[in-house]
DNA sequence: TATATTATATCATATATATGAATTTTTTTT
DNA sequence: AAAAAAAATTCATATATATGATATAATATA
């Protein structure tokens, strides 16, 4: 159904406000992909007469969702949800770079492995499906500047990526994200990373060619789509003698709305 | 000198929009320490006659500096400028939390050491002072749930912090960022961390109580005031085994202005 | 055809104004 | 003196409107 055609129910009576009602219905429209990565939403003027309120109150929300990541507004051209692709990415996920420099490249990616397998008890309770339902596991390598320093264990749910096969994923001609999003309509909006320090086990001191037991930055990631579904899991093993992971913030920025 | 009576120069026919021109005297008036950290701020009626705009547009550029962090605006009482304190730190610049919680508890601080001593090569440069000048060298214990696994080395130019010694930096009543900012007038607005993963030497095994050679988390912190002015080196060697470090972020979030 | 010009569409900035919500201060009442 | 009520202060929401900036499309011109 076209955003255009929906009927929206705007509480004029409501406590919470008309731009707050219709920033959440805009992203509902992301939600049930009424509203497709890409894709050119309607202008300020039409979004005036759907919602019957004032542009003002139209450009507080459409702002939000601006400053939320989801829609990217390009004066004099329109307002477009946001896409997974090869530029977003690099200074999205990726938070490595050459010791002491700042700037980030984007890293070499190098096929390892395609598993389909049973679920173990903890990916199937980190990916909240059945226990012993089957699970996709992806190896990748990651290097910059022509070195491999990262091994990329990626674990996905079969049941929501209808079809997948070691094919398709290794003949992708964009991101992972970008994967979800065009081929299996899912699309990542949000991770959350934990960082450890561990000593390398056989497996991963063979495949980034380093000493068994050397230290090893370890990471956790879960990927979540709307309303926090967890889509993906996905360990990084990364041998940091020539790299670091980069983090960097202002004052309160982060913690805000 | 206060900040109503400051004289603005808004330039009208300047390509750069007036909120911004705004947001910029204002953030020139906390970097001058005109408002000053915790105070609050002339009300937005003063403010749009004070620089002669509409109350949009002086909603805007306090609205962006909100958003940025630098400000705190509370309905129906006021905005105030943004201060570290106890309350703020904890989700701010401490990214630990104890193996699968998500909640931030405030760590347990312990004093080690406080050193004053030349600056070695690589300090001063970092610290952008010259070689050889005296920089205080401190030494903490970080902990959470009563165990102790953080090591914080920290490193500040001697003269930007005129006076500190050990009694004053042990007696402080907060926390370390609102030292520098109650006591030296210096005010963190962003920090940039690198992390890698290292084998503990001596010192950091002797200092956790864990075994020579263990992985340890190693966590550069670069602290930074306005004008992106270094103020502060801070090493953390953490013992990952029972706390992890924390990154969440959403789609685009982080990049945007 | 290729290039320059003009028109159109779309978001950005700015003003003016009215009403509401949350907090504090002042006044009145008990 | 204490409690309740009213007033004042301040930011929040919402509308209406005008002009500017930027990108694209359509048209006219060489």
């Amino acid at each position: 159904m076209s955003i255009t055609d929906r009927k929206f129910e705007i509480d004029r009576d409501s406590k919470t406000p008309l731009w707050l009602q219709i920033r959440n219905e805009l992203f509902n429209s992301l939600y049930r992909d009424e509203l497709r990565p890409g894709q050119l939403i309607p202008n300020e003027k039409t979004l005036v007469e759907l919602f019957q309120v004032s542009i003002g109150t139209i450009r507080k929300a459409v702002g939000v969702l601006e400053k939320e990541g989801f829609l990217i507004r390009k004066q004099g051209l329109g307002t477009f949800v946001f896409q997974h692709d090869s530029n977003s990415f690099l200074f999205e996920y990726f938070h490595f770079a050459l010791n002491g420099t700042e700037k980030q490249e984007s890293p070499t990616v190098e096929f390892i492995s395609f598993e389909t397998k049973k679920a173990s008890k903890s990916e199937a309770e980190s990916l909240n499906i059945p226990a012993g339902s089957s699970i996709h596991k992806i190896y990748n390598k990651l290097g910059l500047n022509k070195k491999f320093y990262i091994i990329d264990k990626i674990i996905i749910s079969q049941d929501k990526f209808h079809g997948l096969n070691e094919e398709i994923f290794k003949n992708r001609a964009n991101t992972i994200y970008n994967l979800y999003q065009n081929k299996f309509n899912i699309f990542i909006t949000n991770c959350s990373e934990k960082l450890k320090a561990i000593s390398s086990n056989e497996k991963i001191s063979k495949l980034l060619d380093i000493d068994l037991g050397s230290p090893i930055l370890k990471i956790d990631r879960i990927g979540q789509t709307y309303h926090n579904e967890t889509i993906e899991i996905r360990t990084s093993y990364v041998h940091t003698s020539d790299i670091e992971y980069i983090h960097s913030q202002n004052s309160t920025f982060g913690e805000a709305l």
